[in-house]
DNA sequence: AATATTTACGTTAGTACTTACATAAATTCT
DNA sequence: AGAATTTATGTAAGTACTAACGTAAATATT
């Protein structure tokens, strides 16, 4: 038992390869007392050919499922001994049809002899698995077809982050937190506004007391994320002050802190949301957008408290609102 | 479904190997956007040194199960880019200690999580299809140490080769084949005597007529050996006339046609059977002795008719002697 | 102590593929 | 009809291994 085997399906890839290599090298010596112009590697190129016969080399390439380069090398190899001959197609002067030789044609009876011995061997020995060996296989390939292992891996990838972050509710051991993280972006994009310092430094008198909320998404130990829900005189929430330290960027921790906003802003029972932010920030817009809140225009009568404001956007919580209530695992993929 | 899927088990290790291509590159794919020093095929050999470091190059590709230039090139390669330390054992100067440097060991974190995903995957995977893929593995390689596939092979050809090859009853058709085939033979190592010409030339009279017996085999509709008993006046049975055409040797012919004799004279309930040959005929002692004929001295009061033979052979019938009964299973692999 | 054998490692060459690019012919578009 | 695109093939270079050989050091044998 060797650490390959030991690291069970994470090395399945190595695993196979191994078997596959095992088998090949066995294979390869059944042919060598054959006497024969016949290489192994041949096989599924001299096998098909023993079928279909002429044929292009990137028909067969595709039938065989290798790439054309393989399928062009092992042809000319088998012309240099003999076995194959290349012939024009007529109609179209790109195409070099290959078939057997005479030569070649009159190997096929040794050859498949030795192949239905193989061919037997190995039906002997998977059937001792007491395993349906060829089934085993064929769902794995069709598996694969279905979603890639690259995606699986990907999902898994995307829900460990998101299982890392976990979002939080205002505590008073956070409020630094709160100011720092949204002094980081506002200042790499922007200046610090005399309204940001008021809000920054004084969340709870500003946002809680007067009935809003502030999230805060801890990662590693760590916060790295915050964002807060402003109540407003009609009631409706802003979402506003909503930061992500620049290293813990690409967790979709942005969008972690806005379904849990969204989801108690449902919670509350608020008709509506609304935030301002700048067309600066496109990532952030496109977000927002994804999340379902649409574009409205700035209205006059209520100018923004900052500067770097200009553009408003409105998420109507009254109509169907998914990403306020769909399951982790939907969120994740968005 | 391509050929290799319709060829079944015939195909068995191309589509391992195209698995397990197909998995690598997928796996190769999730390290591209994690940005450090590494790379998938550096995997077996990184994990070893997480676990067991240092180490020297020869243990760890004894661990692994791969070649030790593998680990030596990947070694080199990981000291390269500073993942890894090189260190002299000091008892024993031909061994190079390889160990994780700070920035490999800095890595692992990453990587380990990373790999946490593939092996979810890989299991998701696995275990979607309904198998236990992991005991599929097991069984096949436990099957394969246990018994090698080329040896599996191998044994398919001999049992179709002795399959293949028919023992017939004399029958006067065979007349003509009786003679060429002696003749063949003893004309390439010896002279034809005045015996030979009369024994050969008039088989009925001289073999069966006395009570003898006369076998042939064939194989491919052709008959390419014969082997005639002889009735001895004390009632034992001379072994004679025993030939293989050259081009049907290696075929186990002489073994199925010795079988054969020895089981039709336990049938007729003789004593023993003798035989005689010459020393230059070295592969049809070893046959004889194998099938359980022991030499004996030459009796003076019985000098051969043949100036060729200068051996005598026995094979005491009412003894042990396995090879008149065993079944073909055991006789192929002798 | 001298010699033979074994072990550890590196190097080179080979294998069976791949990807990436180049070229020519055919087809499609305008 | 001319230009752009697609298709068929070849070639070069790369990958991830292995096998085979050579060298140096250690160990065993006589």
């Amino acid at each position: 038992m060797d650490i390959i085997q030991q690291l069970g399906e994470l090395a399945l890839g190595s695993r196979l390869r191994r078997l596959s290599e095992r088998l090949a090298q066995d294979v390869a010596a059944i042919y060598s007392d054959l006497d024969l112009d016949y290489e192994p590697r041949w096989f599924p190129v001299y096998y098909l050919l023993l079928q279909k016969s002429p044929i292009s080399i990137c028909d067969a390439a595709q039938e065989l499922g290798i790439t054309h380069p393989m399928v062009s090398q092992i042809a000319s190899e088998m012309v240099k001994r003999g076995v194959v001959l290349e012939l024009r197609d007529e109609n179209d002067k790109r195409k070099k049809m290959i078939a057997l030789s005479e030569k070649g044609l009159s190997m096929s009876e040794k050859l498949a002899e030795r192949w239905a011995d193989v061919d037997a061997a190995a039906k002997e020995w998977t059937a001792s698995t007491g395993f349906d060996v060829l089934a085993v296989l064929d769902r794995l390939e069709q598996a694969l077809d279905a979603k890639s292992f690259q995606s699986r891996i990907q999902d898994h990838t995307r829900k460990r982050r998101w299982d890392a972050v976990t979002i939080l509710d205002y505590d008073p051991h956070f409020k630094e937190d709160f100011k720092t993280i949204n002094t980081e972006w506002i200042e790499q994009h922007f200046t610090l506004e005399e309204a940001d310092r008021r809000i920054l430094s004084n969340p709870e008198t500003e946002i809680i007391e007067p009935g809003g909320h502030i999230f805060f998404a801890r990662y590693k130990q760590e916060i790295v994320g915050t964002c807060a829900l402003i109540r407003c005189s009609d009631g409706s929430y802003e979402l506003a002050k909503m930061g992500v330290l620049e290293k813990a960027r690409g967790l979709q921790i942005g969008k972690k802190l806005l379904a849990a906003s969204i989801r108690k802003a449902k919670e509350d029972g608020v008709p509506y949301m609304t935030l301002e932010t700048s067309s600066k920030l496109s990532t952030a817009i496109a977000l927002y957008r994804k999340m379902g809140f649409v574009a409205i225009p700035f209205d006059p009568d209520h100018p923004s408290e900052f500067a770097r404001a200009d553009v408003r956007m409105k998420l109507d919580l009254s109509r169907y609102c998914p990403y306020g209530e769909q399951t982790d695992a939907i969120l994740q993929r968005v």
